[in-house]
RNA sequence: GCUCACGUAGCUCAGUCGGUAGAGCACUUCCUUGGUAAGGAAGAGGUCACAGGUUCGAUUCCUGUCGUGAGCACCA
């Protein structure tokens, strides 16, 4: 007898063993037909898989959480076998769940490429239609080293020797095709309904640049079309709102290629990153930082003290002069202790916030470059705190609150926060970090935080908060940080004397809000799709005149804007007002005015805004009113 | 850095199975003075990324370099 638990707590008995499939189809046959997997005491199993004790047994249906990652796993082994078909000799190696989708990854002389996705794609749509069933079966792990070897896949050979020897090694089989694998999958291929190849790259065997480059082909995959084509249509989306591209719509900045990973802002671009200056700057002043500058090339003995050259310097710029070598700074914190360390310091003088918006070079792999996003010369809103081991609580609480409200400002209010913890290889001793990581736990405890900690994710130097940004299109970044460091005031001599006039070294907290201000940048035009709210707009209204005869008016009024502040342009170009509607639309100005004779007469502007509505016609001065509210807060 | 793909006018792209190139938009000039997303005409604009090679001839084929894209690795 066999005594089955199901979720809502009513139980079934069995004579013999039930599967899962048996247990489903005694709840109802609507629910034998929908299922998909079961769970067995919390574990995931396939719907063959028998019970052969008293359990607790849900269903798993495609309205459970774990559905999509089933069907996803299987559209991998179903890509794998459609690959095989279509082309006998590529080996098999892994094929996991990813975000949104899945991978296989093979092994094979020629790479995969996108012209072979087509083909690939319709065969694994004619596995699925023959609904092949998946079986699974166990082997021990001579057997199926040999089963593998006899097959000519090498590579499965290997992985299979990688796991653990008493673990049991589960196949799954559907129709000609065999792979090692953890499971569970779908009962049959006719389950697999939405999927897409994606793309094709390659990839090293086991992540090792060291190994042989596999050929990957990337799927998406869901529980219908609907959702699939939603996640197309994101993805669309996406596309639309590259920075790149409306940076070169907007004439923000450009790129070229004799000066690869670098940014050159134009006007319109330095004006957004103006505007989200001055307001970070602000942010400093008001949360008690004193802003400094520090040189970009400081002498190779510096960052020999300061551990750089030894964790970091591959990384980093190099420039001689007289015999001497200089490293071109990839981070501020070095400089800034310099500022601390020229005079003494009391405790009575800490703590000390010292910010900067500090232009840091660091040789990125050509690889990596991608637009603003990642570049070899960016800029940080660097901070850095002197303080005493009894303010970190206070000093991070005081951070965490002044960067969320950063972010709220922003536009940006779905806000995950990790803690990431020492990492190999890593300075200092495991006191020191115990030390470290709990101040930092205390001080997000004491926020009212939760947070997911990240364990071997942290800086060589101390362990970090992680602010992660959900954008509007519900991706994430991962913008500012909370670092403390009790390793760099001692390697570079940082000292303060304490209430018994002893030297002391001081407890350094690294912290950046936006972090990079290129990248952060464009995160915002992503984040916006380039319609910036006011404050941030490079240009904030433009004046337009009908007809030359309101010429004189409309250049009068634009300047009147413009000498309160606002930045505001005419166009008086001899263009019908739909002509320079449009053009300015598509610059996604927030606001355009309209003057002919009508608004001359009265001393008016006809406010049109960028969403295309009427705000009607008002007084110049009720429009910059109107506009300086919008602004004014920040 | 690795793999694959790509690099044609300011932008977006077409094209040449090897005979030195074309569209739309933008730009210039002229006409037009028009009330809320493209008025008309004419004109100018390219060393087809760069360097070698093959060829009577290369933008096209081959090799290398640089850059870009996607992914991998990297991101202290």
């Amino acid at each position: 007898m066999i005594t089955i638990t199901l979720p809502d707590n009513s139980r079934k008995t069995f004579d013999s063993p039930p599967t899962v499939r048996e247990v489903a189809a005694s709840i109802g046959t609507g629910l034998a037909k929908a299922a998909l997997a079961g769970k067995v005491d919390g574990k995931l199993v396939d719907l063959s898989r028998i019970i052969d004790h008293d359990a607790r047994v849900e269903i798993v249906t495609e309205k459970s959480p774990e559905a999509l990652d089933i069907i996803r796993h299987s559209t991998a082994h179903l890509l794998a076998q459609a690959v095989q078909r279509l082309h006998p000799g590529t080996q098999v190696t892994i094929g996991p769940v990813i975000e949104n989708g899945f991978y296989y990854a093979f092994a094979r002389k020629e790479p995969f490429k996108p012209e072979d996705l087509p083909a690939i794609e319709a065969e694994m749509k004619k596995i699925a239609a023959e609904a092949l069933p998946v079986t699974r079966s166990v082997k021990s792990r001579d057997e199926a080293i040999r089963f593998f070897r006899d097959l000519g896949e090498e590579y499965k050979a290997q992985i299979i020797e990688s796991i653990p020897a008493n673990e049991e090694l589960s196949l799954y089989t559907q129709g000609e095709f065999t792979d090692l694998c953890r499971g569970p999958h779908v009962p049959d291929t006719g389950r697999l309904k939405a999927f897409k190849l994606m793309k094709t790259a390659g990839a090293y065997w086991r992540g090792d640049s060291h190994n042989e480059m596999l050929s990957r082909i990337y799927g998406t995959a869901w529980l219908n079309d609907k959702d699939l084509k939603a996640y197309l249509t994101q993805l669309e989306e996406a596309e639309k709102r590259d920075h790149r591209k409306i940076g070169r719509q907007l004439d923000l900045f450009h790129q070229q290629e004799e000066a690869p990973g670098v940014v050159f802002w134009h006007p319109n671009g330095w004006t957004l990153w103006q505007q989200v200056e001055q307001y970070m700057r602000r942010v400093y002043r008001e949360s008690g930082y004193q802003e400094v500058r520090c040189p970009s090339i400081l002498d190779v003995s510096l960052w020999k003290k300061s551990g750089h050259w030894d964790n970091y310097k591959d990384n980093m710029f190099f420039t001689e002069s007289e015999k001497r070598t200089y490293a071109v700074k990839p981070m501020n914190c070095p400089g800034h202790v310099q500022v601390y360390n020229d005079g003494l310091h009391s405790y009575r003088d800490l703590p000390i916030h010292y910010g900067e918006f500090g232009s840091c070079t660091r040789n990125e792999p050509s690889g990596a470059l991608h637009g603003l996003m990642r570049v070899r010369a960016f800029t940080q809103d660097d901070g850095h705190i002197f303080c005493t081991e009894e303010q970190i609580e206070s000093e991070v609480t005081a951070f965490h609150a002044q960067a969320l409200a950063v972010y709220r400002d922003f536009g940006f209010t779905d806000i995950a926060i990790k803690l990431a913890l020492r990492p190999e290889p890593r300075l200092g001793s495991d006191q020191v970090w115990d030390k470290a990581e709990n101040a930092l736990r205390d001080a997000l405890r004491a926020c009212g935080a939760q947070w997911e900690e990240l364990p071997g994710e942290g800086a060589f130097y101390g362990p970090k908060i992680e602010y992660h940004l959900k954008d509007a299109i519900g991706r994430t970044w991962q913008l500012g940080t909370m670092q403390v460091d009790f390793m760099m005031p001692e390697r570079l001599g940082a000292e303060y004397v304490d209430e018994q006039s002893q030297k002391r070294h001081p407890v350094m907290l690294h912290r950046a809000i936006v972090g990079s201000m290129e990248r952060f940048l464009g995160i915002l035009i992503e984040h916006h799709a380039g319609n910036f709210p006011a404050w941030l707009a490079p240009v904030q209204a433009v004046v337009l005149n009908i007809t030359d005869a309101q010429a004189d008016y409309a250049a009068q009024a634009a300047d009147a804007l413009a000498r309160r502040g606002l930045r505001v342009r005419a166009d008086l170009r001899n263009e019908k007002i739909g002509y320079k509607i449009r053009e300015h639309t598509l610059q996604k100005v927030p606001y355009l005015l309209v003057v002919g004779d009508r608004e001359r007469e009265k001393g008016t502007v006809s406010v049109r805004a960028r969403s295309g509505e009427d705000l009607g016609s008002m007084a110049l001065s009720g429009f910059a009113e109107r506009l300086e509210a919008e602004t004014g807060p920040r």
